[in-house]
DNA sequence: AAAATTATGTAGTGATCGATACATAAACAA
DNA sequence: TTGTTTATGTATCGATCACTACATAATTTT
């Protein structure tokens, strides 16, 4: 069956876009309805009919992030030769992605709502499950790497993936400061510097 | 002369301490007033006649913070035998300052106000100014002990100071998400673990 | 055509934000 | 005592918060 009624005067896909980014530079709270509206280029009335409310909104900006501007970081840890290559490479598109200059400084998943304790306990829990989901991730790409022979059985792979993860969060606050891609890059080579030593 | 007029019902350093503790845990603009001066147990207008405005108390805040939660963290750079010293116990005290149990978890300078976008942009440039100058008091004392001979001239100080810096950034979202405090310190390890490559 | 359905713009809702006016209380100075 | 000064509690300020009631516009269905 087709649409009924009146159709939609803008479209939801940039709409959202639009959304996306303006959380993702001010932050879940400090971004108000009148900030999203502005943005959007639409009414509240028709972010309440096409999103529900703010914090749906938010969630289906947060989707968004990760489907498109962290897909280009964390969706080659699987496909990555080796697990060496695919944290490099975590490494290198963060310092990349950070830096890009159309789009805001720094990740939204850590920069959107870090108190943990704000007026929206489902907003900071999907950020955290989306941040450990990362953890996870590194985590079981150094365990295949051990399986396949790559790292030794002796290699602490929740440790080093906390702590490529933690780099990569750390990246976020530099970003946000102003670091420059290469400063970012450096420290992105500083970290991997630890790989013979940590996997030996 | 000694005071006139009526005197303060409430102990000013106390009630500073526990302002400290609500930025602290719920960041500069999710702590209301109304939260502010429920932990502090005063009434709003003394708040205000006290410490002028939430901005003003938020930045006396963060000086004491800086001052006692900070301190043991970070006084004993300059003083430590070598830079790699200092470095390392700058992890390990962060490591055990982020999980102590009787304080919010991670760094209120890191985590107040990341969003460098928010209501108001002088908490931003403070934070931000906090942030930085740790970085510069790294990057001295490891520029002292390539005078001193303890690092080779080829290294780069500036790169090492932003890494060291990054992964104590990230130890306060890892801290907030509940990392163990066994987990922070084995990031600490691992971040210590490039330090033999990075210094030849 | 008329009815049904959905979207939009205007104009507001009560709640909460940071901040204050004002009268009163509690101290010292005269 | 009387006056001065500072602090406190009550009760609020205008602004902004997320959100929505309602009438109207624009489309499909009958």
């Amino acid at each position: 069956m087709p649409q009924r009624g009146r159709p939609r005067g803008f479209d939801r896909e940039e709409a959202l876009r639009r959304a996306m980014e303006v959380f993702w530079t001010q932050g879940y709270d400090n971004a108000s309805l009148a900030d999203l509206t502005r943005a959007m280029g639409i009414n509240a009335p028709s972010l309440y009919a096409t999103f529900g409310s703010k914090e749906a909104l938010f969630h289906e900006a947060v989707e968004l992030y990760v489907r498109t501007e962290g897909s280009g970081i964390w969706e080659q840890v699987e496909t990555a030769p080796t697990a060496r290559a695919a944290i490099a490479h975590v490494l290198r598109a963060t310092a990349e992605a950070f830096t890009r200059g159309d789009t805001p400084r720094g990740c939204m998943i850590v920069l959107a709502a870090p108190q943990m304790q704000g007026a929206n306990a489902q907003v900071c829990d999907a950020l955290k499950a989306h941040r450990q989901a990362n953890g996870c991730l590194l985590e079981r790409r150094l365990k295949r790497a051990v399986e396949e022979g790559e790292l030794p059985a002796s290699t602490d792979c929740r440790a080093l993936a906390s702590y490529f993860v933690t780099v990569q969060h750390g990246m976020s606050i530099q970003a946000r400061d102003g670091a420059s891609r290469e400063t970012l890059q450096a420290i992105a080579d500083c970290a991997m510097a630890s790989w013979s030593a940590l996997t030996s």
